[in-house]
DNA sequence: TCTGGGGTCCTAGGACCC
DNA sequence: TCTGGGGTCCTAGGACCC
């Protein structure tokens, strides 16, 4: 038997640990930067302010109902997970550490479920003064559909015990499945539209189609709200697979110089990150995109990866490899492999007002222009050749607007030899 | 004007081999 | 018109999580 142990609304409640004057009023935790809310009390959720919402677009509300917001403090977060955990390890051998605000922990069958349970929350909360919901099950996805259950239902008890067949089914009946861990926005779409909207309806689809159309997630998933498991409890932490560090630009405009400030800046942590963490990478990319929230303007996106001859954790090498990424990225287009279609970015100064190209269908064997001539035409770096062939049509980004022509520059190139 | 950041896993398709 | 079959490895893209 599992338990999942969920902080509540965790950065708010963190934040009210140190200032009880918090306690019943709109409070939110804004990201990096302040950009938005990454964490909402149930009074600031009561006026309206969404998971995600730009902070510049919700001032005017926040501050009409007398709301405050904080900026993120990582540390003080980090600081108050280690209590919890600390106190989950007195539970339980088997603590799971999932996310900063939630951990799995495996109850043993000589416990009273619903003691428990009680005994951790309370226990929590008092040591802490981090409010916690309790969710106890076969597997750990019935244990999230618990957890969820006691905040849908505002039990007051802070828990919920899913094991009785007869009451899971029940609640699953009325279970939409965009709440099911494991099932985000795309596969809800997908779901809705062969109308299965409940967790009881997903279970009793058939296996082999499910695995067939969503893959073996969704099935590995709906055979945990029947009851089999399927995710068991990692009590040892992995090592990390990758390191990233990335921001958003405060203004759509980036050029090369300020490009290169940064991924130097970002290199030389994660290097730091690296040799704190006693690791050493093999490989370093680099990617770039447009603000994706401009949804007029025509988009770009890129990445290049190094694999390093030795692996390394030296801020020289990490650094190097990733300016050698980024002018790559500069140098090249992007490669649009699925479609068939080679997709050419010329990286304009104005990311937001990049040029592309697009092509079909030519083979490099009807190209007579070398690659010298061709970026003495349209300048050097501008272009790639790659198995798929070079770009006919032309797109263009003129005052905000897509417009496209067949540019007949191409023409001399493009005679068969 | 201003819209987060850091992760993981799965899969389809291409390249390559015999 | 027909155009082998089976296998591995790699990678980009997609989906998800907190």
């Amino acid at each position: 038997m599992f338990a999942l142990v969920d902080c509540d609304q965790f950065f708010v409640s963190c934040e009210r640990v140190f200032d009880p004057k918090l306690k019943g009023i709109p409070v939110g935790v804004l990201s990096n930067n302040d950009g938005c809310v990454v964490a909402r009390s149930p009074e600031i959720k009561a006026i309206g302010v969404k998971m995600g919402d730009p902070y510049f677009k919700i001032k005017a509300l926040l501050k009409k109902h007398k709301a405050v917001v904080f900026s993120s403090n990582y540390e003080l977060y980090g600081n108050m997970s280690a209590r919890v955990m600390n106190i989950l390890q007195t539970f339980s051998n088997d603590v799971e550490i999932y996310s900063v605000d939630e951990a799995f922990i495996r109850l043993s069958k000589y416990f009273k479920y619903s003691d428990t349970s009680k005994e951790i929350s309370t226990t929590i909360e008092k040591w802490t003064g981090i409010p916690v919901k309790v969710g106890v099950a076969e597997t750990k996805t019935l244990c999230k559909v618990a957890a969820e259950l006691v905040k849908m239902r505002q039990i007051k008890n802070k828990y919920y015990i899913l094991t009785d067949p007869v009451q899971i089914e029940e609640d699953l009946r009325s279970f939409d499945v965009s709440e099911i861990w494991g099932i985000g926005r795309k596969t809800t779409e997908k779901l809705y539209s062969i109308g299965i909207r409940t967790a009881g309806e997903l279970c009793k689809y058939p296996e082999d189609v499910i695995k067939k159309r969503f893959g073996i997630n969704l099935l590995r998933t709906t055979l945990e709200l029947k009851g089999t498991q399927c995710f068991s409890i990692e009590t040892v932490p992995q090592p990390k697979q990758s390191m990233r560090f990335s921001r958003s630009f405060g203004k759509p405009a980036i050029e090369y110089n300020e490009m290169h400030e940064s991924v130097v800046y970002f290199a030389t942590s994660i290097a730091a990150n690296l040799r704190k963490a006693n690791m050493l990478a093999s490989a370093v990319s680099a990617f770039i995109t447009t603000n994706y929230f401009n949804k007029d303007d025509l988009q770009y996106s890129n990445s290049f990866t190094v694999s390093l001859k030795e692996q390394s954790n030296s801020t020289n090498d990490i650094v190097s490899a990733a300016i050698t990424c980024l002018d790559t990225i500069f140098r090249e287009g992007y490669r649009y492999k699925k479609s068939g279609v080679l997709l050419i970015g010329l990286v304009d100064q104005k990311m937001s007002q990049g040029n592309l190209f697009t092509s079909q269908n030519i083979k490099n064997d009807q190209i007579s222009a070398t690659m010298d001539e061709i970026n003495r035409k349209f300048g050097r770096g501008a272009i790639k050749l790659a198995g798929e062939g070079i770009a006919t049509q032309e797109w263009k980004m003129q005052r905000g607007k897509l417009s496209h022509n067949y540019t007949n520059d191409w023409d001399d190139l493009l005679k068969v030899k």
